[in-house]
DNA sequence: TTGCTGTCTCTACAGGTGTAGAGATTAACT
DNA sequence: AGTTAATCTCTACACCTGTAGAGACAGCAA
């Protein structure tokens, strides 16, 4: 039940990226963060985040009066979840139109350009020794 | 009223592939098309297109009898609608982690990584008469 | 005219999502 | 104990999404 990259709606982005900054917490807290940005009440909060246990994304345990949250999924499996999406609807799986769609939209400097090259760069020298998975 | 990048559900990108594939077309035939793939009825089809076009992601033309529908966007807003919500949400607008994420869990080949390479260079030229820094 | 056949319209419903109020419960303060 | 503050539980509701049946209507064949 570990990897199971999954999407998240635009509320449940904001709650896990909160969750993530200063887990183990409470709702309120969560609701506190999220007040200004977001106008959300407790109660809004509170079932948000109790369906996204119900959905295996947070985790809760009572103590006593209080409910702590914890994230049940990392940041990254969050984001592959998002980018799977992405690459399997709109680009049927291919990665390099999605770069490629990626790289002519976005506006990129030199110093970024250089990063995403050296990343490559590192890639190959990993795929090299193969059979890695 | 050009640039409107949405996010597309599942049902919606298998729908304004077929369209995009053989408009303008009737709902019956995208029907067929998904009929094996999805199986869905007629129903769920057009009712699916009835609402796509009430989000204008398709356009509704009718003769006589029969309703010709064509898309209202084209497949690179789309795909870009999809790639922002990742980059949005899942990498806070950060492209750098994102093709890091892309790089280091899809397989890829050499020539793979040697295409996306040349992308970037491409990029860099292109680039290179702009406010680039 | 009477049917088929293809296409359409209308209506419905269950489950998911965003949003939240009202009231109960627990803890803490005086 | 009485009051206040913090936290929780329950319930509700409207809109969106997937799914589809039932029946209406148009066009052509016998």
């Amino acid at each position: 039940m570990s990897a199971n990259p999954t999407e998240l709606t635009e509320s449940e982005w904001a709650i896990i990226k909160t969750v993530w900054a200063v887990e183990p917490c409470a709702a309120p807290t969560v609701q506190e963060a999220l007040e200004k940005s977001h106008g959300w009440t407790y109660s809004t909060v509170r079932t948000l985040m109790d369906r996204m246990v119900g959905k295996g994304l947070l985790t809760a345990e009572k103590i006593r009066n209080l409910t702590l949250y914890r994230s049940a999924i990392t940041r990254q499996q969050a984001q592959l979840g998002e980018l799977r999406y992405a690459l399997r609807h709109a680009f049927d799986g291919a990665l390099k139109p999605m770069v490629e769609t990626l790289l002519s939209t976005e506006k990129l400097s030199a110093a970024e350009l250089d990063e995403l090259e050296s990343l490559i760069q590192a890639r190959r020298k990993a795929g090299a020794s193969r059979k890695s998975k």
